[in-house]
DNA sequence: TTGTAAGCGTTATCAT
DNA sequence: ATGATAACGCTTACAA
């Protein structure tokens, strides 16, 4: 060890035993003001309340988490930070947890399974939990991470397990309701923009305009990413289907596919109507703008760190909150009109 | 102390000791092992790797911590994590920092001076260094914050203080040409919507922009905030200038302003010139497209990350860091033509 | 209600 | 090159 400091007003930074013997009594005592654990003489919480201000005194939040076992941490993991879904999901855990008194790391999978589990597993060593969001880990992996001892709520992903807790989007009904907007219209063949293959979302939207056609609508697939350029890509791809609206996976997408559109001399929503999904603050404002899903983010994270707190206490995991997402009509949706010669 | 395991293979997780026990070794050599220090056998070397990983032993972070002093992690506040600004930076700091094996706390203090002072000093509980981005405090509450003896690292303000290093973007230069632009493109009155007041980098492009007055522009002012909403509020204050362009401080309010003149019938760039500032990507993808400045938050953040590495590995503080921006011209500025009455 | 002291799992100093 | 062992600053049985 470094020689540093030792007791009393020398150099450093005072420690509890510098508060006790300053204030005449035990460090347990001090310990147990600063826990606030009850039990204390109002007295004596008052001495070594002032003996601490006296000397700048507060506790080492790393002596104490080694000590007790407790972080005071959770961690938070995304697959791409840049994405509003999911910084909208961390401002609102950072604000919830920070009022508990819970810092919060933050790490960004950038859609990487084996980051995903590097990252879980790093976090976990730290963190007192984890809020995994929109995780396209395995189940295996999952269990890993659970095998750290330490609880994991789950975002954006039904989870079978019932050692985790999750919090999902009602994505089925939501997509459900935005397709039959798209039906009611008239629409008759629309095509999806797929996100990330992986992500429990992605299938789950899917899965609900799929079944349209059962009901006769016909449905085209295009493949595309998560953000804006990735809508932007494959814009004569979409064109090329045929279709009179375009279902994308999320609002990034489906603005650039938009604007790409645009830059063909393909009206929105005149000859394409365009739905987008996550009700992102841009979408209001674009011209046209943007139909979508919204659910609340904020809704979404609370209910995660909620989940969280309570495992962190003892509440046994494996509960299921579904957040309700609606469509929200705007303008980028419209009847399909006679379509003009695309070239 | 909770009774745990004491020695061997029961139950929880496998210590230093366990390791050395079982490879009979002294903990200090397993310790040397782990931290990577020259000075171990070959032969030993290889004992303590495989019998760690027979016991699936890592190293505690917290003990780690608590005996070197270093936590491997650091702190970094942003004002809003909602900003695409500043996501970008907290996005880059992650990927950088995480490389170099550091985790990142992150707080966000909604623009709030007390929350600022606070989850700073929060941060540098457990941070070995703080990255304060686009700090509104004051230099009080910067050496407050230095005070607790570890690197702090400023993004977006010039500070005097040599105590601390600072990455800023050329604003002033970037702003000038931007301005210039417009100038050359015959605009005589230029609205300027001014971003939240106490904003060092808002400071300089209203600096710049001011500069213009005496070459005979006229230059008037809105004030709003930093969001889109914030920008489509103000676009009958902006319509009332009377002016046939706009500089806002950044793309988020431009982008929103855009959306408003659009709703009255004000069209751009034909009726009003709109410039932002940041280039999110968003920007390039709207109709018209955004002219604004470019400055590589990624290298900002790359900077910002040198240079705490930097100073963790000991350097001296005081760097400055100046990233260079350039205007970035697009559509939705053009030269002004007769204005319609706009009632 | 208060105090004593044994941990928590490392690092780092000092011998050897 | 390796080992013994005292910190690091706190929490928490357990005793008083």
């Amino acid at each position: 060890m470094r020689g540093q400091r030792r007791d009393g007003v020398e150099g450093g930074r005072p420690t509890i035993r510098d508060v006790a013997g300053r204030a005449k009594v035990s460090v347990a005592t001090v310990s147990r003001v600063f826990a606030g654990s009850a039990g204390v003489s109002a007295e004596l919480t008052r001495r070594v309340l002032d003996t601490a201000a006296q000397l700048g005194y507060t506790p080492h939040v790393v002596a104490r988490s080694l000590a007790s076992g407790r972080s005071h941490i959770i961690g938070i993991l995304v697959p791409n930070l840049a994405n509003p879904h999911f910084y909208a999901l961390i401002k609102q855990v950072l604000h919830d947890a920070g009022r508990d008194g819970f810092q919060v790391l933050v790490a960004d999978s950038d859609e990487s399974l084996p980051a995903e589990r590097e990252l879980g597993i790093s976090l976990l060593q730290r963190a007192d939990g984890l809020i995994m969001c929109g995780p396209r880990c395995t189940p295996g992996v999952l269990r890993e991470l659970l095998g750290q001892g330490r609880p994991v709520v789950v975002v954006d992903r039904k989870i079978d397990d019932p050692v985790v807790s999750s919090v999902v989007m009602d994505a089925h009904g939501a997509m459900r309701a935005l397709v039959q907007h798209l039906v009611d219209l008239g629409h008759e063949h629309v095509t999806y923009l797929h996100g990330p293959a992986r992500s429990w979302q992605e299938q789950e939207r899917w899965r609900a305009l799929r079944g349209f056609r059962r009901r006769g609508l016909q449905v085209s697939e295009v493949a595309t990413g998560a953000t804006v350029e990735d809508g932007h890509r494959v814009a004569d791809e979409v064109i090329g289907t045929g279709c009179t609206a375009v279902v994308a996976h999320n609002d990034l997408s489906a603005i650039g596919l938009m604007a790409a559109l645009n830059e063909r001399g393909v009206r929105v929503p005149e000859n394409m109507s365009v739905t987008g999904y996550d009700d992102i603050p841009f979408g209001r404002y674009m011209s046209p703008s943007l139909t979508t899903v919204r659910t609340s983010q904020e809704e979404a994270a609370s209910a995660a760190w909620l989940a969280m707190r309570g495992l962190l206490e003892g509440h046994r995991a494996g509960s299921r909150t579904v957040i309700a997402s609606e469509p929200v009509l705007r303008r980028s949706t419209a009847a399909p009109r006679i379509t003009a010669d695309l070239g």
